[in-house]
RNA sequence: UGGGGUGUCGCCAAGCUGGUAAGGCAAUGGACUCUGACUCCAUCAUCCGAGGGUUCGAAUCCUUCCGCCCCAGCCA
């Protein structure tokens, strides 16, 4: 029995791994596997892009095989350093280490040209003088095929001239393209003789000004793929068209066999989010969130800070399986359900109490507090992770006055409700059977705070009589309780499908209290939580300690709420 | 409209050489319980986008139709 931090879940193989078996049996590869993840450090990785991950360096990690991360930076305008950091810190953040150093697109800047200037040379490209206006028009239609340009026929010697006068700086941005002769008649517009580069000076994040021309992503993709010794490109869907002209410039360049073969896959959707990069920059931008690692955001950084485990994503992957069903939404909850299952069984459980409300036990002696020696992990979850390295108890003190949840308190309670009441008993988690007296209200009718007395037989929490309770309750000594500012989220969209209302904007649709920040009273050992900490808040939730915490003054983000059934049965019951 | 894809339970997804619908999430009922959590047990598609056809037998083969996704960036 190993222990695997994502179980292999399948039963079956998807339909990637059945095709490298394949290549493998047939040593089409000579038995080799390696895949690339390549990303354009445009922007920050998020969930989506986590399946990308999962699946390149699974797959590589499986058969033994190698993963490049490969930055496709052929677009200079867009690109920073800053991205390229981040998107390092994620895919190991996510567990991920590629074979080597990281590599990019514009490594091969002058390897690509060659190629390009080879393409010339067997008359399968050409230099057009169009304008950008006058290659879309001639471009054709879904039913018309498209028309050639003028330049297409030009000499083999007059195109190298061009291009390499291109290279050379003498033509203005935009002024002429080179372009694959391919077939304008295809009807795959990817295959009408599309632009492979064009000229544009732009500051590039790693090759500065030493080039005036780039690569288009079609000619430099499976360029790059051939050089770096790829064995499976895989990508998603919306790259379906492109599989044409990755196979046509590969044979059109004559690179050595075996040659990489794309295959491509249902990128992951999850209802609530956002995930297309136009919409995340349009809620940071606008300032609905305070950042691209603001906990409501489905970016890496924002789901790390928020408190998801990378196990839980790299699980939910395994759970949600490959396809090339498009427009495939995975709900949620079931990326709720992979942070609970990996939290369970890692998180100390302490108390907090989010929306407190007095107690005041009437025969506990005023001034007298005991401490209780609590576990953090209870004994039938097995106790302490194996790895666990944190204390495995803490003290907690027992006063005359605490608090409880408000909720956790009616004063006419159905029959179902086994929690606080007028005249019923309860447990105060590891202290002491109470029982309510009654309570005291203010001037406008509200409760004030909760009488009770408690039974000092009981102490530890079980009756020596055998009595038994029904509720238990998650309690702190309002003395030493300490006040802590507590985040709790929601989604950032109510509605499962995101979409812009009728004449409306996307935003539109956010949902006013993705975010409520609350002072939370908090048991004192939790006071000592530092960044990164995960614990259970018990009956409540898994709580993370944000960056923004300082030494003795937490600030916690709400992960996510434990399952809550007596919620259901309220809500059915209407209240 | 041309081309390329895709349609199996509320959601994701097995099933591919035809033999009589895996699994997970969600939901529901129950057991257990010092977290109404966890765990455990049980229920949950006579039906596979629709209609024809082939066959003793089809989600799987043929055929017609329908829905949805992608493509007309000098973005990736």
């Amino acid at each position: 029995m190993t222990h695997e931090s994502v179980p292999d879940l399948a039963e079956s193989k998807d339909f990637i791994r059945e095709r490298i078996d394949k290549d493998m049996e047939s040593g089409a590869y000579g038995g080799r596997v390696h895949t690339r993840f390549p990303p354009e450090p445009n922007g920050y990785l998020h969930i989506g892009h986590a399946k990308s991950i999962c699946l390149n360096f699974g797959v590589a990690r499986e058969y033994g095989g190698k993963c490049n991360l490969r930055f496709d930076d052929t677009n200079p305008a867009k690109e920073e350093t800053e991205y390229v950091d981040s998107i390092k810190r994620d895919v190991r953040w996510l567990g991920f280490e590629w074979d080597g150093t990281e590599l990019y697109a514009s490594d091969y800047f002058g390897k690509l040209y060659d190629y390009a200037e080879t393409l010339i040379k067997k008359g399968k490209a050409y230099v057009d003088d169009q304008t950008a206006d006058e290659i879309r028009d001639s471009r054709g239609t879904l039913t018309e095929p498209g028309r050639e340009s003028p330049y297409r026929n030009r000499s083999v010697d007059e195109n190298l001239d061009l291009f390499r006068r291109m290279r050379a700086g003498e033509f203005p941005d935009g002024s002429r393209v080179l372009r694959a002769k391919a077939d304008m008649a295809s009807p795959n517009f990817v295959m009408r003789d599309p632009v492979l580069y064009r000229i544009r000076r732009a500051h590039h994040h790693r090759t500065g000004n030493a080039w005036c021309i780039y690569p288009m992503y079609d000619f430099a993709h499976c360029l790059s793929d051939s050089i770096e010794g790829i064995t499976h490109s895989l990508c998603t869907l919306e790259f379906e068209n492109n599989r044409e002209i990755y196979n046509w410039l590969l044979e059109a360049v004559d690179v050595p066999r075996p040659r990489p073969q794309q295959t491509e896959f249902a990128r992951l959707n999850i209802t609530h989010m956002v995930l297309s990069k136009r919409k995340l920059i349009q809620l940071v931008q606008g300032g609905h969130v305070r950042g691209w690692d603001d906990p409501r955001m489905p970016t890496l950084s924002g789901l790390r800070r928020k408190g998801y485990p990378p196990e839980a994503l790299r699980e939910l992957c395994a759970r949600v399986g490959m396809s090339r069903a498009a427009g495939t939404v995975a709900e949620y909850s079931l990326l709720e359900f992979c942070v609970r299952e990996v939290l369970n069984k890692t998180a100390p459980r302490l108390m907090a109490v989010l929306d407190p409300i007095k107690v005041v036990i009437e025969n506990y002696p005023e001034g007298q507090t005991e401490w209780f020696d609590m576990p953090c992990f209870p004994e039938e979850g097995g106790g302490a992770p194996v790895n666990w390295s944190g204390p495995v108890t803490r003290k907690v003190p027992f006063s005359r006055e605490l608090y409880i949840e408000r909720d956790d308190f009616k004063e006419d309670a159905p029959k179902k409700f086994f929690r606080l009441s007028p005249g019923r008993e309860v447990r105060l988690r590891y202290a002491y059977f109470i029982t309510c007296t009654g309570v005291v209200k203010n001037e406008a009718g509200e409760i004030a705070e909760i009488r009770c007395t408690y039974d000092p037989a009981t102490k530890g929490g079980d009756a020596p009589d055998g009595r038994k309770v029904k509720g238990t309750l998650h309690w702190v000594s309002s003395g030493e309780a300490v006040p802590v500012e507590t985040r709790l989220y929601e989604h950032l969209f109510a509605a499962g499908e995101v979409e812009a209302p009728e004449g409306g904007n996307f935003t539109d649709t956010l949902n006013p209290d993705s975010l409520r920040v609350v002072t939370a009273r908090v048991e004192p050992a939790l006071a000592e939580a530092k960044a990164g900490d995960v614990v259970q808040f018990e009956r409540l939730g898994y709580f993370r300690a944000d960056e923004d915490s300082t030494p003795g003054k937490p600030v916690f983000n709400r992960t996510v709420t434990l399952k809550d059934a007596w919620a259901k049965i309220e809500q059915k019951t209407g209240g």
